[in-house]
DNA sequence: GCCCGAAAGTAACGCGAGTTACCAGGCTTA
DNA sequence: TAAGCCTGGTAACTCGCGTTACTTTCGGGC
């Protein structure tokens, strides 16, 4: 038997980087002490004077762990992967950076794989099927599956060979946990807002009344009326698409109903860039905001909400701690707990501007 | 202390995954020549037959290579690593995009790691190394280093070990290749739009006038003017902070420095926040856009761009084709293309909408 | 003087692949 | 008929590290 490495062929430059065996070398010791001292194992028995000569060594030589290696031989990664379409049309990203934070700062690793989810079952489903494929052949030991819109989804199959979350979507199949945001009590923060600012007449305007997010948040806006007292009137209720111009257009139509002194004092935008569009026609018809009509929106776009003149109260949707969330539920599965489908609802604050 | 032993009874279904020894068994061969059909090796000779035999049985079992053990056997990871205080400060986020999608299409996998950069040196040093220690640790081949505002940086020392590629920031010690907007090009394209369109005073809501967007953005305002045998008047430019109320006071500095008819009929913005500003400082004066007074922008930062009223005419700032050249120029390197500190030009592409 | 147990390590195996060297048999060719 | 060559395939080593089982030394109790 050759001894253990065969002599590096001359014309080979090959930087193989150093490994736990240089270190034991440099350090007279056996590889298994070293990897002992690095793993900081109290139950073996190493002296105080090597375990400093192997730190030594480790300094002197500038060792690197190889987490691959590492992974191979403990059969544990410390990954998890997130599968999301938020890759493709960040406006939501603040859902990876929450959860990236909570990986982080977890010591584990999170793999990103795109998706281009279409809003049903998507055109492109197998891309998104090769995105977890991907992340399973790096053995991640989770999943997060994540969308821009708060929805229902299908997940891909192969997703539930590990613990799987939902983040900001949950499964049509009734079977993963998830984690959405509480659109209802979002609805009725904003609304008590205004009721405790005065306002009584409250023009609401609404996004497509199907999806979860409109649902919620209306139910959330009956609550807070009835708490008061009072009903939504449909007549004080106007839907557009969720664009500025759909805002601008729908504010226009509750506006120009009624005479001036019947107007709504306060408008409850269903998404920010439809406040944008409010504000414009609010300001076309000579009204001061929030001296005349208070605004609210929601979903707190930072471009929109903290730019817009005066600044926008709205409701934020919590996607960062949406994610964070994620990934410390992923990480309670992977320690053992049994999975539900359980879902957890994650509580959407008001953020006080000036349009109020 | 811990019962480290699991005997593959207890309740959890400690799934081993199979391996490819397993579909050599299955097969009836050896585990070399499912190695060799898996990665299509034509220079070793295996039977059509068996072929077929081992892709039945890879079939069969569902078998999934195992990312890591391939990246220890074959010494290369087909992981890419970027760095970048995108995650924390989501600005540029389509950076990530760019190099995400470029990756995953050449079938890389790009790890994202955090950092907290501050403006110069940062306070925050430690994060960034650590990240990329991370990365190193993960065996990435290369490193991507992403800034969210376009400046001069200092790398960590260990990201020299691998080549790295700085994105939308430059290396001050000036040893690593970097990709840049063309900020001059896009002060210029933005100029001689306005000039097509017959405008000859043109306002300049300016940035901190030391950042290179700055510098490189108004010196294409200069070029574009002398072109057309004019001159960049002192008096037509204004400064402010980056912000909505920033563009707004100095839209009104320009506006009101001027009796109506010699006011200038159009203004560039260096920024779309600045721009937002602008606009109401306009519509205030009941001035019409781009009727009375023609805006362009710069970032196309969509959220404003494309919600403002009129949508507001801007340059982009080609975030997502940066992150793809980066990209693609690391693979180059890791290829074996020498490391040089070769500056590439993105170009800044005008987007018209309705500002002009 | 002998036995015992803790302290301090070490040899060897396995993780899941890639890779090299080598072998068996059949067909050509001289 | 023997030497060579191609076809089809395999044993064995390697990658860097975690882990288990086993060895050696030494001090102390009886």
């Amino acid at each position: 038997m050759a001894k253990t490495t065969s002599p590096d062929k001359p014309g080979t430059a090959r930087q193989r980087g150093v490994t736990m065996n240089d270190v034991a070398k440099h350090a007279g010791v056996s590889r298994t002490a070293v990897s002992f001292v690095l793993n900081n194992r109290e139950d073996a028995s190493i002296s105080e004077e090597t375990r400093v000569r192997i730190a030594e060594a480790v300094q002197a030589l500038g060792y690197r762990p190889n987490a691959g290696a590492r992974a191979l031989a403990s059969q544990r990664s410390d990954w998890y992967g997130i599968v999301t379409e938020i890759v493709t049309a960040p406006f939501a990203v603040d859902i990876i950076k929450g959860a990236q934070d909570q990986a982080w700062s977890d010591g584990r690793f999170l793999l990103i794989a795109p998706s281009d989810q279409g809003d049903a079952a998507g055109p492109n489903q197998g891309m998104e099927d090769a995105a977890v494929e991907k992340l399973l052949e790096q053995r991640v030991e989770g999943l997060l599956y994540a969308a821009t819109h708060h929805r229902g989804v299908h997940v891909p199959p192969s997703a539930h060979e590990v613990p799987t979350v939902l983040v900001n979507c949950f499964d049509l199949d009734g079977k993963l946990p998830s984690i959405v945001p509480d659109e209802r009590a979002g609805g009725r923060v904003a609304v008590e807002r205004l009721l405790k600012a005065g306002h009584t007449k409250i023009g609401v305007i609404n996004l497509d009344p199907r999806i979860p997010a409109a649902v919620g948040r209306l139910q959330g806006v009956r609550e807070a009326l009835a708490d008061a007292g009072l009903e939504l009137d449909p007549e004080l209720v106007a839907a557009g698409y969720a664009t500025a111009d759909g805002g601008y257009d729908a504010a226009c139509q509750i506006l120009d109903r009624y005479p001036a002194k019947d107007r709504p004092t306060a408008l409850f935008c269903l998404n920010d860039r439809m406040a944008m569009g409010a504000y414009d026609a609010i300001k076309e018809r000579g009204l001061a905001i929030p001296g005349d009509i208070a605004v609210i929106g929601f979903d707190n776009q930072e471009l929109i909400a903290a730019y817009l003149r005066p600044k926008l109260t709205t409701v934020a949707l919590p996607f960062e701690k949406m994610g964070a969330l994620g990934v410390q539920t992923l990480a309670a599965l992977t320690a053992g707990q049994p999975i539900t489908a359980s879902q957890q609802l994650v509580d959407c604050p008001l953020l006080e501007r000036s349009s109020v």
